[in-house]
RNA sequence: GGGAGUGUUCCCGAGUGGCCAAAGGGGGCAGACUGUAAAUCUGUUGUCAGUGACUUCGAUGGUCCGAAUCCAUCCGCUCCCA
């Protein structure tokens, strides 16, 4: 009965062992991955993003990962037709796509089949926007939105000024409101048929030891020198420069902080920002959770994917 | 040994007699999120019953109707002179 595509996610926080998880997977049931992932799409930002290393790309084919100069942006679209476009590919060949990530715009997006408004990139209406918003306030730009979309603007907190600028943005650029948007853009049908696996710890701390500690052992592996790159180029590098793990060290080449102190930040950004994955996966109803402490959990993600591939769920 | 400070809720830090369970920030916890999302933002944070009560501002004792705030002693830390 389901002809849809299938897809296997494996989403979770940063830290939480998606990456190795996805290659076990993919070997096991002839899959390549597809990368959910804002940042590790581009080229010599490898440390910092915890990127899949050379050895386990080589192993199995990674989609998305890698592909971009630093100075190219990357959004949600992109993301949505680069995959859609591996997903049919990968499909083509007999194999099974595995979309892996922890950006949870990105994979609720896609699996959800979200059409964005499709526009140009208006960078006069973006500087306007700017400059409204530091010459009158949050407060103004947010009573902007409310005349224009009232309902939308409920949803809103009026600090959330990029939420409020996207909005009056949209509006400005093709005359729709963001809260037909919202309507609209859902289709009545999801476009795969997608399993969805999250890896996440039963205690939180946990998350947070082992996201310490990778941040020690990227300290050892590069992340200075890719930070340094980051930071030479942080004007050109509009998305990556955003970045978790470059821009807590721009206090150090600036001289204002010690190297320690820009680590223990990073530390403590990247537990801020596990912690927001988390809100957003939580919410997705139908994520089939797996406590990595409870070391079977490999094993029976993998019974999981099995009885999803020959249609016994 | 003499002198000057200082000790606040998980942390930093404001508060110098009542309007103080105590500003602000951080952290924690929870949440939002439709084209920069590793971004941006919100709520909450002593305890318990929930428009009230109780415990808290190094310790002990005191002054006062009333103290984190004043006094005494003690303990800890910092700095200066020796």
């Amino acid at each position: 009965m389901e002809d849809k595509t299938k897809i296997l996610v494996i989403c979770g926080p940063t830290a939480s062992g998606k990456t190795g998880l996805s290659i076990e997977i993919a070997q096991k049931f002839n899959g390549e991955i597809i990368s959910a992932d804002s940042m590790q799409v581009y080229k010599n930002l490898n440390i910092g993003t915890a990127k899949a290393t050379k050895a386990e790309q080589e192993a199995v084919p990674h989609h998305l990962v890698d592909f971009l100069q630093p100075e190219q942006p990357y959004n949600v679209q992109i993301f949505i037709d680069c995959a859609k476009a591996a997903i049919a590919e990968i499909t083509a060949k007999g194999k099974l796509p595995i979309l892996v990530g922890g950006t949870g715009l990105y994979i609720e997006s896609l699996i959800n089949g979200i059409i964005f408004t499709y526009q140009d990139e208006n960078k006069q209406i973006k500087e306007q926007l700017n400059k409204e918003l530091q010459e009158y306030g949050n407060e103004h730009m947010y009573e902007l939105l409310c005349e224009i979309d009232p309902q939308y603007a409920k949803t809103v907190h009026k600090n959330n000024y990029v939420r409020v600028l996207r909005a009056i943005e949209i509006y400005r650029l093709t005359g729709k409101r963001m809260s037909e948007q919202l309507v609209n853009s859902r289709p009545q049908e999801k476009p795969y048929n997608s399993l969805l696996i999250g890896l996440n710890y039963t205690d939180r701390q946990s998350l947070y030891g082992n996201i310490n500690f990778r941040v020690d052992y990227m300290m050892y592996h590069g992340i200075i020198e890719e930070a340094e790159y980051v930071y030479k180029n942080k004007d050109a590098f509009i998305t990556s420069a955003s970045a978790i793990g470059y821009k807590e060290f721009f206090p150090y080449f600036k001289g204002e902080n010690t190297l320690e102190e820009c680590a223990e930040k990073l530390k403590q950004a990247s537990r801020n920002y596990a912690k927001r994955q988390l809100t957003w996966f939580n919410r997705m109803s139908d994520i089939n959770w797996f406590m990595i402490e409870d070391e079977s959990y490999k094993q029976r993600a993998c019974e999981l994917t099995k009885k999803f591939i020959t249609g016994n769920l």
